[in-house]
DNA sequence: TATGAATGAGACTTCATTCAT
DNA sequence: CATGAATGAAGTCTCATTCAT
């Protein structure tokens, strides 16, 4: 059974899921409403803008249903961390971990957001966290003194390649958590303060 | 006059550089033909299958045109620094630092990788080239024992990020340096070993 | 509440009022079973479709509807002249009247009868009425010798098409009821006898 | 073989003849890119994409095409006509005669300009020229002291109409004529001074 | 080389109509 | 009666490509 979100039903979920497995496979350029209809099994491109206003509300519905997907997932582990550098390192694990789950969402979502164009509110949304995280962690002496628009930006698309790499060739469940485990390893080394151990 | 690499002449390279601009300019999906033949000039895009096999053809071009550019301006100022660190962050350094020279033919090849699809020899040249750089550092005794592939894959897709942010709205020439020094800062940061920093 | 006319009841009244509203401020081109459905609060076009046969059978129902409340205008004022030329007067200020009362039933009524095609019962019923009237008031001596049916397509359609203008943009009552006036003095005198003036 | 104004040429002019022999025959409203690829011998409406900036470029083509040859036709013979009185009288007739010549185009003209929308130049200004004229007329006493612009409009759309009628079914040449005078004596009669005749 | 014309496919969207519930 | 879904056709428009001149 196919997991499904309370805010979509019937053949407007349909939809959303054949677009986004459509965006997966395919990429965001074919994702055309032939393609997409096709594969919701529907008899004509009619039905889609039946159901909705445009491309644009289509693409925005599978933003959506992918979030509510990745964020059931990943809140409840970012939650049960304690303490900026831990949360920094469950965020980082918990995404890439979501590969081994949703590795087609999630390359529809990188896609999806790598052609926004201005609509990404999601991706605004999560580079501005990073960032508030960044910033109230220095206060706290957690983190080192770096700029932290500039590293959040670097961090949270540097994590999307990751995940879009894994996604596209799945990996082996402990090689996920291998990989996880590596790159916030890389990023709690990146975002440590100075203090004492710092060559060169 | 435009700098003009040897690979290119006459209408090829001016398609060529036309092709770079819409694409800087109107992005990648809107790139068409008919764009670029009047952004060159040009009456009828029967010129630009002329001289092109294909849109392929054209965007690899596209490809090959900026890197000999971004090269040009990156390779010495690599090969002046000594040492794994120092090449690293002047890496990070110029690159950022072209923003400033190259923002249209930047965000152009930024477009074009995004959208690569498959045939991106380019991408994955720079990230083999990280990759092997981590390794021989490792073995060095400069670099830490993080995994060299995948960091390799998030850095260079961050720095990817924090150049197009930039070139989307070139900022003054002192701050550019500022993000380039704080970004080579994070690296470095990232990548060095654990407790007894080895220098080179 | 609106008036409702004795040949239609229930829902399919409430269609043809909202059918020719939309006809009214869209224009016929736009009025769609969609946008009828929304204009009369229904959340579907199958019901327009449940009701009547086809679009046309729609269109036939708005026509009638408006011709029995504009006849339920004008009818009394022209029976209540006495005379041929009085007659004639009556029935072009009572056109232009109408439109204080009812500017969008008529908008509606002239758009239709525009794209009517063939169908047109309405119009060529006008036509032979005027052209019959023409006809015995020149037997009786109060019109001159013109072509009857050429006069009458002039003049309705003139008249038409003031009544247009003015429902596009309903003047004040009295201006209304200068041009009711202007131009039945026009038609008066367009349809005299040459020399001696014939009363009535 | 047809007339060709010198404003087009080639396949442009093949195609809005194409589109006026359309609109004549089916109307407006059926008058698709389809329909007109097919009269015009082409194999895809993206001709008429290729040739014309979209569909109300084409029809501004069409307008102007038809004005061309209307005016060319009718030009002359209003010029010729001394007098206001008289060129009253040589714009209807020579209108009325022009069905002879080019009933098709009329069909077509009469059926634009009725579902113009907004753009109308061409009807504004024929309305304007009437009005203006009916003025100075007035001025020289050659005319009553009607109200110009209803005059106008009631009697510039009378003449379409009495045109669009001899157009859909085109009578012999004498009964055209006979037609166009009876018109214009119904015009003369309409416009002119109250008691004493006063000719020109 | 260069042009302009032509093609055929495919894009998104809207429409009137039908039908099961 | 009423709804919402579904259909299939047709609409305008853009695209990459080909070809004769």
């Amino acid at each position: 059974m196919r997991a499904r979100t309370f805010t979509e039903s019937g053949r407007r979920a349909q939809i959303v899921r054949a677009a986004i497995a459509v965006i997966a496979e395919a990429g965001y350029a074919k994702a055309s409403f032939s393609r997409i209809a096709k594969q919701a099994g529907l008899s004509s491109t009619g039905m889609i803008s039946y159901h909705f206003a445009g491309k644009d509300d289509l693409l925005k519905a599978c933003v959506t249903e992918i979030e509510e997907i990745t964020g059931a997932f990943m809140q409840p582990r970012i939650d049960a961390a304690v303490g900026h550098v831990a949360q920094l390192r469950a965020f980082v694990e918990a995404n890439v971990e979501l590969v081994g789950e949703h590795a087609t969402e999630l390359r529809a979502l990188i896609d999806l957001v790598k052609n926004a164009g201005s609509r990404s509110d999601a991706v605004d949304g999560r580079l501005a966290l990073f960032e508030e995280h960044f910033r109230t962690g220095q206060a706290a002496g957690v983190f080192g003194a770096f700029d932290a628009r500039i590293t959040a930006l670097a961090l949270t698309t540097g994590l999307d390649a990751v995940v879009a790499t894994a996604a596209a060739n799945v990996p082996e469940p402990a090689e996920l958590t291998r990989i996880g485990r590596e790159l916030a390893d890389l990023y709690v080394r990146a975002t440590a303060p100075e203090s004492t151990g710092g060559p060169e």
